[in-house]
DNA sequence: ATATATTTTAAATAGCTATTTAAAATAAGG
DNA sequence: CCTTATTTTAAATAGCTATTTAAAATATAT
């Protein structure tokens, strides 16, 4: 019984380069060759450290995970209501753009969202249902609580379909129809304007 | 030379079934046989008529934008910006759950902007340019001249991503993120909150 | 009715990509 | 240093799907 060190760290190397993959292509679209590629790995590596891709991914989408659960109101402790928004939203955009691990894991999240796998346990949802309460705790506290659920849940996917266009527009076509690329200065005044839209449309939600 | 009419026929069939399955699962997950079975076709029909899947698809692609394209704003004529906003909202909102040619092409639409396939002839965009500039429009006549075409387009990115839910979550997500299943009526709804929603928005971030 | 170009069919082929295999290389304990 | 289990490698294989092929069937002009 000889165990070697060095089988962890490339398995390591494959889930994050996987991670990496599957985030910018889906499942489907992802190459075993190109995940190895970056990985610097021999192309069986996969199969031998993960059995098949299906179960790569699946992996891959639980180290993200992990690497990034839990609730994340941070420093938001003393704020009102609507500052914790704006700082959600905010955070929620530079998650997007940037290729952090978080913005990794939201990208593959929003993938399953749009075309199912099947490959990752049925009960993911829950999952995300922490930093999902979290946000629809916010909007509740803004509209008070005569607000029916069905008016939360409709601002909260308001808010988070708006976010959303930055995963589910390719660079390209976001430099087109805003008519210039995309900075971070640019998704900044786009999160401000996000906020200020948000903020009067869950205040008209509310009213009646 | 002989020229015989059931060939046309056929050809039109597969571009009904290209155009159909192309818009459920996008270019590459989209089989040419799951195509051909559709049409009721043989199986070299596609490659027979078209050359190749990606000549299908451009050509599915050009016959769905003319089977819909140009100014919609029928019978809007009277109806005040506001009414007009309304209109175009339940609009979307109902061509994006039905499959009618419009959803069907939409969808198609909203799957090259996430994933362009790079198929498209590359000016694709002015295509969309009249039904895009007809949104604007309206919200320019609610925000008033003031207001920057930044500020109009932040605007107008807002309202079709809350619309675009529709479509870029698969129905069984919308089941469980909304809590009940996606019945007419809830569109509906829905779509009355995202009038209510954006017009407070809109005119929020018309001020200052 | 016949000839002929067009369309349909079934089967073969080709291309891409995941997976398997067996041999070679390597790390670690003795 | 030697042994042995583990890891890496290169090449072979398998599976799926698009495409091609050639033969059969069909429609239409004459």
């Amino acid at each position: 019984m000889v165990r070697r060190e060095d089988g962890k760290e490339t398995r390591g190397r494959l889930l994050d380069a996987a991670l990496e993959v599957f985030a910018e292509s889906g499942y489907r679209n992802a190459k075993v060759a190109e995940i190895c590629r970056r990985a610097g790995t021999n192309l069986a590596a996969v199969n031998y450290y993960f059995g098949d891709k299906a179960n790569l991914y699946a992996e891959a989408w639980q180290h993200a995970f992990y690497a990034c659960a839990g609730p994340i109101a941070s420093g938001s402790a003393g704020l009102s209501p609507v500052e914790q928004l704006r700082l959600r939203i905010q955070n929620m955009m530079q998650d997007f753009t940037e290729n952090s691990i978080r913005g990794q894991f939201t990208r593959l999240y929003l993938m399953e969202l749009a075309n199912p796998t099947g490959l990752i346990q049925d009960n993911w949802h829950e999952l995300i249902e922490p930093q999902r309460q979290e946000l629809i705790g916010i909007i509740r506290k803004i509209m008070g609580v005569d607000a029916t659920d069905e008016k939360v849940l409709f601002c909260e996917m308001s808010i988070i379909n708006q976010c959303r266009a930055l995963l589910t527009i390719s660079r390209s076509d976001l430099r087109y129809l805003l008519g210039q690329p995309l900075s971070p200065e640019l998704v900044s005044r786009w999160a401000d304007h996000i906020t200020r839209f948000s903020l009067a449309g869950i205040q008209a939600a509310a009213k009646r």
